[in-house]
DNA sequence: CGTTTGTTTGAGCCTTCTCAAAGGCTGTGG
DNA sequence: CCACAGCCTTTGAGAAGGCTCAAACAAACG
């Protein structure tokens, strides 16, 4: 936590909100923060509760306090691909309204702290900070989608998981640079393979090669232990 | 093309240029064209040549004036994903200098006007409808990314490559709405299959086997006509 | 506990890849 | 204008990685 000079003037709801350090409310000033505050409300969401359905156009927008988001797009076929996993203290929710055609779950539980999206345009228009936060974003988002794409379309089997353990490796724990050599796995093998293009049983057969190669250690299906980072990236990049 | 009341004041160059109508100059008024196009220059480059190799940071950005530009990522043993083809009149370089590691080529040969990247940074500070025209841009990106993070991970081959046309069809005749059906590959099978996530043999095999179902024309390997676009839509979507 | 849901493991199959060779363009030089 | 070289594309045959279907197992929940 930060230390500011203008900190009795910060909602106290904010105080303490990482959003405010690294997320898009870093570029609003006490004045602007107190009038975001004023049509803001935080609120929990069950792991697999529909944020925002398919096709849908939401009327609020959030940042992610805690918990992993799930973004995902469908064939009429039902078969499905995870677009993207957001994870605290990204915001969620689109400017200008164009929305895309994805369905937004929560993964794991999850906290918002949820406002209008008009309250995104007016802030937008205020603020030409929090606009470049927010353009910052998406440019991150297309960094993290065309990484995935890689993923997707080059890699193997065992490339594609080694890959999304190091990815959330360096994501789960929020603000730490590096990776974590613990983490719980935020949703079931099924997402999983619905982000990786592939089925629950090539992940699960892939996750069990590298607990056999001694590369990671699973406890009850949701916990990741990381023995060998080294391993997962020479995995990763296609090493072996 | 628009009558403007101020084109007396516009710079020559700017005034027949789609990048100013839809593209992002389309948000500068006549001083500031005035002042970006005093630094800005036109060139050529043939079908091929690399514009910003992998990992380099480069110093111009550009508008795209015609011809389409690919984008893509390589792996450590040679492995290339094709991330992303542009079209007139999208705009080419990253504001805020972070740039992700990605190799832009000239896919067929290429006219593009260039200014020097900080001219970009000087023109999101001056103007928030500029800074808006690329964050649209970025979220028009990360649609289309997603989009074809979905073809990537969950279509088959079949259905990649109608994806393909189709998206093509799209895009290769600027600034007309819907589908075009006749118009030129802008790159070779192996190009193709890098976008796709297969190999030059399958999109030869889909081609052929769409030729064969009278769904494409294909001429002299580089030419498409569209015969029947409904079908090509069923294939697309997994119709078949 | 028993039920339900999610995960792991196995066997066989199918799509796509790999490797190999033939066929078509394009451009150059005779 | 034709012949040839080089490159790209097409086609074929066989191998393999990942999928499907099916059953055993483990974990979560009432």
């Amino acid at each position: 936590m930060r230390m500011d000079i203008h900190n009795a003037d910060v909602p106290v709801l904010c105080r303490a909100c990482e959003a405010r350090h690294r997320g898009i409310c870093g570029a609003l000033d006490a004045p602007e923060l107190l009038r975001l505050g004023r049509t803001s409300s935080r609120h929990e969401y069950g792991a697999g509760t529909t944020l925002v359905a398919a096709g849908e156009r939401p009327e609020h927008c959030s940042n992610i306090l805690s918990g992993v988001v799930k973004l995902s797009k469908l064939l009429p076929d039902g078969r499905q691909q995870v677009v993207e996993l957001q994870f605290a203290p990204d915001f969620l929710g689109r400017p200008f309204g164009d929305e895309s055609d994805v369905l937004v779950e929560a993964a794991t539980d999850v906290r918002l702290c949820s406002f209008p999206l008009d309250m995104l345009q007016t802030m937008m228009a205020g603020s030409a900070a929090f606009e470049t936060r927010m353009h910052r974003q998406a440019l991150r988002q297309l960094d993290d989608a065309r990484d995935w794409m890689m993923t997707l379309g080059r890699k193997n089997a065992a490339e594609k998981v080694a890959s999304f353990l190091l990815m959330l490796s360096r994501h789960v724990r929020p603000q730490q640079e590096g990776y974590s050599t613990s983490f719980a796995l935020p949703m079931g093998r099924s997402d999983i393979a619905d982000f990786l293009g592939l089925t629950t049983e090539t992940v699960s057969r892939q996750l069990t090669r590298l607990r056999k190669d001694g590369a990671i250690a699973i406890e009850r299906t949701r916990h990741v232990e990381v023995l060998d980072l080294d391993e997962l990236k020479e995995v990763a990049a296609g090493g072996t």
